[in-house]
DNA sequence: GATTTATCTTTACACCGTAAAGATACCGAT
DNA sequence: ATCGGTATCTTTACGGTGTAAAGATAAATC
């Protein structure tokens, strides 16, 4: 939207047509593209998709969720505006595979934390505070994927994507081995439970209204101790018990 | 930003300037402000601020945070698109005003709510109710209030409104009285595990990620109760249990 | 090799935030 | 009561954004 203070805006070529001769057919086939070798994709089929989308990460992580915007992932690709627009058809289109990209990240995080600890009870909590960090590491990632406002659910890949990642989610929250069908509301709150407050917490933490909690604890203490502690705690304890 | 299909656009005056004579002082003082009776505030003072934010507030419950621009309030307002800068100086500072409105709102719930309930337990029981009830009748200003993006936590009106609702919270969670200092780790462990759980359930139930749990419950159970047995339920029960 | 098609670029338009300048009406001092 | 000052509101302007539509280019197919 507004102004966008910095960032230097690189000039690319498309950007503001110099209007001269237009110079192109220099890079024919496979001169771009610096990251594999010469896979099946031969440059001017299929290989810009896949260049939008890690354009589009690395802009979400340089520029928030605020810079995330169709022009400024075509600049950092250097291809001209309108072009995302034939791969995703929208910006809802690119920010939803982006969030599938997020939602496989996710589940690759947890599954490999959750190999880690012996015990359950250590392996939930080894999960959880994966949970934390992956938000921590990539928070506009983790917005993305976490509210509706600017991703399609309905959108195949996505919803897949989204879709393992709350089934090993539940699996791991207590709801035994392939529960698909029906739940118990005791089941249910099992996993509501547990997703709710780690999720809750990562929120928060987030969006720094633990912030106030956090300097009022001894000197030092960090997020993962408090969460920690937090999943310790019991339930509902009632002042001074 | 994009089409923004329906809402059908009023046309209200400052709209699309019909070139014309301008044809102003119609409206004299007190003219128009539909409001109450004629207050201290002489109409070219004063009230466009107050009229800008309830106007804000319907723009946001009828077109959702993203309709929740400067000029779709002006135009909800009556008034030329520049105006609400001079009073908010900025989108962020409108709507900032607004989350503080919504955090009175919110604490004003809360503390009802608790009036009701007798016995400990209870209170707190309806006080969780109460805070997904409000994040429910009001998604719009839940999400705003709960986000950093739009808003500048650092407005005074803003930061003394939320820390009241979070004051309210924390007391309200386990910490005894007028805990304002330092915190053990135990006490924060309370708050944090109290505000994460009924706030991670609100946001995941608000974006839609709890769908699939709800479906699989018994027919029409609703997410009150899903709530009510999540708060009973034990911590990090082990499956099988 | 010609045609069709997929991919990308240009151009265009409505909307947005915000700055700056112009118009209007209130206000206090005289 | 009038006059200047000031707060309030409107116009105008500019760059940014999403997206539709048309033009250009290269790959694919026959």
């Amino acid at each position: 939207m507004t102004r966008k203070p910095a960032t230097t805006r690189v000039r690319t070529r498309s950007d503001a047509n110099n209007n001269v001769a237009p110079a192109r057919t220099a890079r024919k086939r496979g001169a771009s593209r610096p990251s594999g070798a010469g896979e099946a994709a031969p440059y001017h089929h299929g290989a810009l998709r896949g260049a939008l989308l890690e354009a589009a990460e690395r802009v979400l992580e340089r520029d928030g969720l605020a810079g995330l915007t169709l022009r400024a992932v075509a600049r950092e690709a250097g291809v001209s505006h309108a072009a995302p627009t034939h791969h995703f058809g929208d910006l809802t289109g690119l920010v939803s595979e982006l969030a599938a990209v997020g939602y496989r990240q996710f589940s690759a995080a947890m599954t490999a934390a959750a190999a880690a600890g012996t015990s359950l009870t250590e392996k939930a909590m080894a999960r959880a505070k994966a949970y934390v960090a992956y938000a921590q590491a990539r928070p506009g990632m983790y917005s993305l994927m976490f509210r509706n406002e600017r991703i399609d659910m309905t959108r195949p890949s996505l919803h897949e994507a989204a879709s393992v990642s709350f089934q090993g989610l539940a699996n791991s929250a207590g709801a035994g081995g392939e529960a698909l069908a029906a739940l118990s509301l005791d089941q249910a709150a099992v996993i509501a439970r547990n997703w709710s407050l780690v999720h809750g917490f990562t929120m928060l933490l987030l969006d720094g209204r633990l912030k106030d909690i956090l300097h009022r604890l001894p000197e030092g203490t960090t997020p993962e101790q408090l969460l920690g502690a937090m999943m310790r705690a019991a339930v509902m304890r009632p002042p001074g018990a």
